[in-house]
DNA sequence: CTCGAGCTCTTTTCT
DNA sequence: AGAGCTCGAG
């Protein structure tokens, strides 16, 4: 039996509620990701349902691992046969089963990213000359948007001929598809209207799920778009158990093609729906509640919700005004490291910024202050240049018929087959609806010209032994092999300091591989290339990440929830982005996405922002977000001051024992202090061995810069820093 | 075909 | 500011 007393009555009558169609609004931090994985346990153990006949799906890859993990931990031995997953991810799965059902893939399909989708249809527009480059923008909007509504071109062209570039536009979209159907590729939006289309044309395929999905359950059902709300119908048409976890206030992807509408749709399609509300927080304080219920009352096109708490009444929110970005970062760090020394553990903490490109000043303050953090959502590492190429290898190898991949690695390392002669194999793979490849080995019949085949005979050996070599070896050695015999390092063999971290990055990316390789049994290229593109980040799941400062995007963290919560760049442009001042509906997806951000902090959340910032090459003065407004935080400026100072010295103002307890470190550390130099040598435990080439008193504290060999310099603070003398 | 100087554009967010 | 891209010279 699954003890489900932890359960209080409102999310106890949906846990047992197992049969139809219901709906759960819940507010945040109301317990639903407790209640989805009750359910799915009191399925397995109670009602005696196989695991297998579950279906749980989630928005992100985090909430995914989230939510296996709870499961195993309460049933160790079933979690794995539930199907746990986002929509991608699920269609994935099944188009891997059955993709051939439609003519011309197979399963061995590659997934075309952002960048892929991006060149090729820069490559079609160049090829209309009558076009301009300008109509990029409404291509890939008309695309994503035909997509997300899951409707056929002829559909959408009906539609929307009222527009006059539409033709166009269309025309272009018929190419771009034409174009990854003979590449054996489907973008991100493919993948589950692919799905789609193979549920509407094999009966077959769809009964099979239909009959294996008899519970199915879907989290975060705001953010869902038209095709994901369609497929899970379909799935349902069976057995009809559909349980919908969601809350309004919290969707923040309607750039993505959310529709909210979904929520109100479901009640429509499904008479006998049954509809629960969890009000009730069980995450926040009642300060940060009640803030929260301020802020996203703002917003007029919600329905009326109002969370409430028994929790004690908290700390007050801090707002911060920074002078600059360093100083804002500085802020954060300081109360991190002081934090710490009270007893809170790394992560407690969460640093959330709007945008992703704000993290870097906050890395480099945690690293000054030796505090370990994690950077969620950095993708930035798969976006260079040198991994993208050497991936391209493994894309070609699983999918021969990728002449994305193909065209991108023909001239890496430099075998002089430039872009001229590149263009011109895409174009005959176009005109003749036939591979790269095929071309390739068989320049002959294309009419290649001599000096291009000679070019080519050499990489066309390379990739057929790479071919070969791929099923006698397991993921590991493969790589690494490809790396040797394709002679990547030595592109990058010229001693300058940029290639010597394009040569690290090919190392990291090994070093990559090797733990996916770890942490999934057998994996194949196929598995690794699947979740590279599927999965934004790199974190595998390496244990030494648990206890560590999470720094990310308030989107990466919907789900979590942090102890202490730190909102940075609340700022007028920034949160909100300047893209929503003028649209009062991105405005309030902002608000929204404001309110997740507060939410995630269970005791105390602080607010801050840079009055100048340095951004897009230029400082510039900010404005207060106005967020802060609603929030009613805004302070005259001498209060500010004060909620610094108060900050810094909090630690020796809460008690009278502890106090003394502080003053006294305080005190250690200042004796110390004195024996630190100009010229002293230093170690440090992650730097090592460094010589200290300045000192700088800045207020209380003292930055010490210092030389690290082999490191170069780093400015490091003498009170925080771990360092020794070394004799 | 390759290289370098000069130009542009950047920053939304995740799959 | 810095990466990526375009264009012209060798």
């Amino acid at each position: 039996m699954i003890d489900l007393s932890m359960l209080n009555p409102e999310q106890l009558q949906p846990t047992l509620d197992t049969e139809g169609v219901v709906v759960v609004s819940a507010g945040a931090g109301s317990g639903k990701t407790r209640l989805l994985t009750y359910r799915i346990c009191h399925l397995i153990e109670d009602q005696k349902v196989d695991p297998s006949n579950i279906l749980a799906i989630t928005f992100t890859n985090k909430a995914t691992r989230e939510m296996k993990d709870r499961i195993a931990s309460m049933l160790p031995n079933q979690a794995d046969k539930v199907w746990i997953s986002t929509f991608h991810s699920m269609c994935v799965r099944i188009l891997r089963e059955n993709i051939s059902h439609i003519e011309g893939y197979n399963r061995f399909f590659t997934i075309y990213d952002t960048q892929d989708k991006d060149k090729i249809i820069t490559r079609i527009l160049k090829s209309h000359e009558n076009m301009d480059e300008s109509i990029k923008k409404k291509v890939l909007y008309h695309m994503a948007s035909l997509k997300n509504e899951g409707m056929s071109i002829e559909e959408y062209q009906r539609l929307n001929c009222a527009d006059k570039d539409i033709e166009d536009v269309m025309t272009i979209i018929r190419e771009y598809t034409q174009q990854l159907h003979l590449c054996n590729a489907l973008d991100f939006d493919d993948l589950l209207t692919k799905t789609l289309e193979l549920f509407k044309t094999c009966p077959d395929v769809l009964a099979y799920y239909q009959e294996k999905f008899r519970y199915i359950h879907v989290d975060e059902f705001q953010d869902t778009n038209t095709v994901q709300y369609t497929l899970t119908k379909m799935l349902c048409d069976k057995y009809g158990n559909l349980f919908v976890v969601g809350d309004e206030d919290q969707s923040i992807y309607g750039w993505r093609g959310a529709n909210i509408e979904n929520i109100r749709n479901i009640l429509k399609d499904f008479p006998h729906v049954k509809v629960y509300k969890l009000e009730q927080n069980y995450r926040s304080t009642k300060t940060i509640i009640e803030t929260a219920n301020k802020l996203i009352k703002n917003n007029t096109a919600r329905i009326d919700k109002t969370l409430w708490t028994d929790n004690e009444q908290g700390d007050k929110i801090t707002y911060y005004s920074a002078s600059d970005e360093s100083d804002e970062a500085e802020y954060v760090a300081r109360i991190i490291a002081n934090k710490i020394r009270e007893g809170y553990d790394y992560s407690d903490f969460a640093i959330l910024s709007r945008v992703s490109a704000l993290t870097m000043q906050f890395e480099q303050k945690l690293l000054t202050y030796n505090l370990p953090y994690i950077v969620y959502g950095n993708t930035k590492f798969f976006d260079r240049v040198e991994i993208k190429n050497t991936l391209g290898y493994l894309r070609v190898i699983a999918n021969i018929a990728d002449n994305e991949s193909l065209a991108r690695i023909i001239n890496f390392p430099r075998r002089g087959i430039g872009s001229t002669s590149i263009e011109q194999l895409l174009n005959l793979s176009s005109r003749y609806q036939v591979s790269m490849w095929e071309i390739l080995t068989h320049p002959d019949v294309y009419d290649i010209k001599n000096a291009l085949k000679h070019k080519i005979q050499p990489f066309v050996d390379l990739v057929t032994d790479l071919q070969q070599k791929l099923d006698t070896m397991d993921l590991v050695d493969f790589v690494s092999y490809v790396v040797k015999v394709a002679r990547i390092k030595e592109e990058y063999a010229e001693d300058t300091e940029e290639n010597l971290n394009r040569k690290l990055n090919i190392d990291a990316l090994l070093e990559n591989i090797n733990s996916f390789a770890h942490n999934n049994e057998n994996a194949t290229i196929y598995d690794y290339l699947e979740s590279v593109t599927l999965e934004s980040s790199i974190e595998q799941d390496d244990p030494d990440d648990h206890n560590k400062v999470i720094v990310s995007t308030v989107h990466a963290v919907k789900g979590l929830e942090f102890k202490v919560v730190f909102i940075v760049g609340c700022e007028d442009g920034l949160f909100p982005i300047s893209r929503a001042l003028d649209s009062e509906e991105e405005m309030e997806e902002e608000r929204r996405l404001m309110y997740v951000a507060l939410t995630r902090a269970e005791k105390k959340c602080y607010l801050v922002r840079a009055k100048s910032r340095f951004l897009y090459g230029k400082r510039q003065n900010t404005m207060e977000s106005k967020f802060i407004r609603e929030m009613g935080l805004s302070q005259p400026q001498v209060q500010r001051v004060r909620d610094f100072q108060w900050e810094n010295f909090a630690t020796q103002t809460t008690t009278a024992t502890d106090t003394l307890g502080k003053f006294k470190i305080n005190q250690q550390e200042k004796k110390n202090f004195q024996e630190f130099q100009i010229g002293t040598m230093v170690s440090h435990i992650k730097f090592g061995i460094g010589t200290i080439i300045s000192i700088e008193r800045l207020g209380d504290t003292s930055y010490a810069k210092i030389d690290f060999v082999g490191l170069g310099v780093k400015t490091l603070a003498l009170n925080i820093a771990p360092l020794k003398i070394v004799k």
